[in-house]
DNA sequence: CGGATAGTTGAGTTATCTCAAATGCAGTGG
DNA sequence: CCACTGCATTTGAGATAACTCAACTATCCG
């Protein structure tokens, strides 16, 4: 029992259900990180093509012209290692990523475990599990997590009532599916470092995206387990991996941060493009 | 270059464009290989649940109703190894498979490869390449293949004329999601036989759906390349494996069929369910 | 302070790979 | 019909990437 304090009960949550009305007044009880990208969510930083965004858009579209209950969110917030989106529990809702990071994962009675992909802010937590709850799936905090909740029921709702936000579903799922895709490819044919490499590159990515990298560093919760578990290896081979990495010059990791110091090389490493 | 024939004019394969009329005409140039499922297009033998059905459902109803010309499609037959949906190639097609096994896979510039899934009669050559070309992917025929072209314009208008097949749309990428998931939980954290036990039961169940298995025993045209392709390991490994099973007297090969002798045992060594 | 969680490092093990050789089969061209 | 080439499969020997185990240290948290 790595986690015995799982599925607290909500009670010890922050629970606020906001009134729906205006991206200004988005009754989010947090800082503003980043609006610079008119990101309708005030809270996250995510880029306005996502799904999120879109829904986002769309809720206050309705919202100010008819339906006015007719979304509710809840936002809570969790402390590091603590799952969000269980498996055997039967989740009527759906959880956006507002801030910190995540883990989506799938586990084996044996205990061992893939993470498919890290949920950033602004992610919806699996749009795969959209229409009906995933089963089998974990979404665990890596960071203390900040996420909004909607019922399952009301997006699905407002998904079918606006064909065109479909068409934006389908096209995340396509999108994620792809990387999913690469995601084999990695597993299967890519050697250790090339793994690593790429997971720290495609995390860079995603998070200039989202104006979180500074220069070439970025904020770095991972813990090495989660690499392992991100990269099917064992930490104690990511830790020497990393300390290779490291005493190349490549990547500096210090103080749950990283800087990118030889791009060019890592990307070689990688077999970037 | 190992298939210098590739994309071969169109002039050498024998094209039908069929005029729309109704599902017991619909001009297949080919023998039935199974009706018996009710599955709508006379030559393949798709579970009736599968996007593929209900297109052609759908094409049907609107023929009957109003625009006959609205979809064209094309059958091909191509030989075993011919590829079919090539990256390069700027696709405006979305093939479906009528007849024979055909391998999805992305390839790396240094020849890795790793297979994402066999793609069965009644499958949708790449749900994700709906609405964009897929860049990257390959379609390879492992057997002689032959399969429909469909425009991808009109599907598309189809597509979004009529939501309810949006909606379809969408749950098979979900489902196609949540199999790219597993494999990579396979690639990640699984050893070699558990990988490869895992392959052969998921293709036996789903030959089964298709009314494919005959008991134990079923059509196995692929390779031991393809195997160790679909499953990150070498030929090499995967014939001490396949070896191996066959000494334990868990599956029999012989001339390209392949019978499961020891069901449970198989299973076992799967971590089936 | 004690107890969990992380990270590092070394030694030895093992699953899988690489290379190579031998065989069989299928297709091709002469 | 036969030689020839390319592909698939099997098997063995040896190499190696990644794993397991274990000990030690550092860090964090109550």
């Amino acid at each position: 029992m790595p986690f015995p304090h799982l599925n607290e009960p909500a009670g010890t949550l922050e629970i606020i259900k906001p009134q729906m009305t205006h991206a200004a007044t988005l009754p989010c009880k947090l800082e503003v990180v980043s609006t610079e990208r008119g990101s309708p969510c005030s809270v996250c930083s995510a880029p306005e093509s996502h799904l999120c965004a879109k829904v986002q858009e769309k809720i206050e579209e309705v919202d100010c012209l008819s339906s006015p209950a007719m979304l509710e969110s809840t936002i809570q917030t969790v402390p590091s290692r603590r799952s969000i989106y269980h498996p055997k529990e039967w989740s009527e809702f759906i959880p956006v990523i507002c801030q910190g990071w995540a883990a989506s994962s799938i586990t084996l009675a044996d205990g061992r475990r893939q993470i498919l992909s890290f949920v950033l802010p602004g992610d919806m937590v699996s749009t795969a599990g959209f229409l009906e709850p995933m089963s089998g799936h974990t979404v665990e905090a890596v960071t203390e997590v900040t996420y909004r909740k909607f019922k399952r029921s009301d997006l699905k709702a407002l998904l079918f009532a606006h064909p065109d936000l479909l068409e934006t579903l389908s096209r995340t799922l396509v999108e994620e599916r792809l990387e999913a895709d690469q995601l084999a490819l990695d597993l299967g044919r890519r050697p250790a470092n090339e793994r690593i490499a790429r997971l720290i590159l495609k995390l860079a990515k995603r998070l200039a995206l989202r104006g979180m990298m500074n220069d070439r560093t970025m904020e770095f919760p991972l813990r090495q387990r989660h690499i392992a578990d991100a990269t099917g290896l064992t930490s104690v081979h990511v830790s020497k991996m990393i300390g290779e990495f490291q005493r190349a010059e490549l990547i500096e990791v210090s103080d749950r941060s990283l800087t990118i110091i030889n791009e060019t090389e890592l990307c070689r490493i990688a077999d970037w493009r």
